[in-house]
DNA sequence: TCTGGGGTCCTAGGACCC
DNA sequence: TCTGGGGTCCTAGGACCC
């Protein structure tokens, strides 16, 4: 049996933490730059919020104080998301941590043991230790634990637990899980499959192999056995190293002025190659890209990218800043107003098998120096103390957070004005 | 007026090899 | 008229996830 256990609403739940007295009231927390909503409490699900609404449309109802609002406060909810994982890994070694919200636990290993019990002691130490309600499904793959886990949050409000694991249980919650609600069936597959009269998760597996496997590819075929109980996703352990790594952002406003981009492309680049170091990789592709509004009718829209091959294969934020800004002059174009730009460092292997080259000048090495100071004296001082100069003074024009909560559990400065 | 960010996998088709 | 067989690698595009 594998659990799949998420925090409820978790962003919006993270906030609600250090501010009791946002306890049901309806909450949202909005996208990087307050674009759009991506987190609602239940109460604002209640009151017809969508996901990835934008936030001028629910305008009026914050104006008239119906609806609390927050920017994102990713230090926050990521710093909360260790501490859940630390919990959830006492209930059982063998983790799969799946996104900053989630993960799957895996106890096969435990016999047969009763799961109902198991998932309420996880929900009650996760909500004693760290204050966020989470939901927990089980079932023999991890397709059918997603789907106990959605079961448990729509149904089981009480106890906040669903188990799958008998045939008669699979049937029973596949026919009340409509497709679209299947992990790994997205909106064009269901869009295609309701087409063919398929409604539910249970209808899906009574589809022929050739048939899945023509339109959905063997993708499709795995769900399908995952439906009836065949594992055949397994468990990921050890996270993965990363095959490409990208930084971007929308800016506030549109702006043709090279300096900006240039300068928040160099923070865009200095960022991929933070990440790149974190996870001992080189990379031997940088790619640029930028574009205008893709909303804006009344302007022509302008979209367009350049990939640079590094020869000599680097994590250097000062390379990547310098490879950034060559591929940028190439794509940039004065007459456009630019709303989004971006760096993605791809062709990824690890640093220690960095290959040379008969003109390497031995740079690298000195930059590794610096690079390693430089990332350890971010690490115990906060936020980016040390940056390389062509990313600027400020990097806080970048990003519209109007409405973001303190840093609570990483800052204690911010906590400290906040008791004040 | 205002619309997020960061990933992965699979397949088809083209270019190339012997 | 008839035009081999068996591969690999790369890329673009389409699907998905949170």
């Amino acid at each position: 049996m594998y659990a799949l256990v998420d925090g409820n609403n978790f962003y919006a739940s993270c906030e609600r933490v250090f501010k009791p007295s946002l306890r049901d009231k309806p909450i949202v927390v909005l996208s990087n730059n307050d674009g759009v909503i991506v987190a609602r409490s239940n109460e604002a699900k209640a009151l017809g919020i969508k996901m990835g609404t934008p936030i001028f449309e629910i305008n009026k109802l914050v104006a008239q104080g119906k609806i609390l609002v927050f920017s994102s406060n990713y230090p926050l909810y990521g710093d909360m998301s260790h501490r859940m994982m630390q919990i959830f890994s006492e209930f059982s070694p063998d983790m799969e941590v799946y996104s900053i919200d989630e993960a799957f636990l895996d106890f096969s290993t435990f016999g047969n043991i009763d799961f109902k019990k198991k998932g309420i002691d996880i929900k009650a130490k996760v909500q004693k230790n760290i204050g966020v309600p989470v939901s927990v499904g089980f079932g023999q793959t991890k397709t059918l634990a997603k789907i106990a886990n959605r079961i448990a949050k729509k149904f089981m409000t009480n106890t906040g637990v669903a188990v799958i694991d008998t045939p008669k249980k699979i049937e029973k919650a596949l026919k009340m899980t409509e497709i679209e609600d299947v992990w790994g069936i997205g909106r064009r597959y269901s869009h295609f499959l309701k087409q063919k009269g398929v409604k539910t998760a249970w209808d899906f597996t009574q589809l022929s192999d050739t048939f899945i496997k023509k339109n959905m590819s063997v993708v499709g075929l795995r769900t399908k056995e995952e439906l009836l109980g065949i594992s055949c996703i397994p468990m990921e352990f050890v996270p993965p190293t990363r095959k490409s790594i990208r930084t971007a952002r929308t800016f506030v406003a549109a702006t043709n002025s090279y300096d900006f981009v240039a300068e928040a492309v160099a923070n865009f680049a200095a960022s991929c190659g933070q990440k790149l170091r974190s996870q001992q990789s080189v990379a031997h592709l940088l790619t640029v890209f930028l574009r205008t509004n893709p909303f804006d009718k009344k302007n022509p829209y302008y979209a367009n990218s350049f990939t640079i091959q590094i020869t000599e294969a680097s994590s250097s934020s000062i390379d990547l800043i310098q490879h950034a800004h060559k591929a940028l002059q190439i794509i940039f174009k004065k007459k456009y107003k630019y709303k989004k730009a971006g760096v993605m460092v791809s062709g990824l292997q690890p640093d220690k098998h960095r290959q040379l080259t008969l003109f390497d000048d031995g740079h690298y090495q000195k930059h590794t120096k610096v690079m390693r100071v430089m990332d350890k004296l971010n690490a115990e001082n906060g936020y980016e103390l040390v940056k390389i100069g062509a990313q600027g003074a400020s990097r806080a024009k970048l990003l519209k957070q109007e409405q973001r909560s303190s840093r609570y559990t990483t800052r204690w400065d911010e906590l400290l004005v906040i008791k004040c």
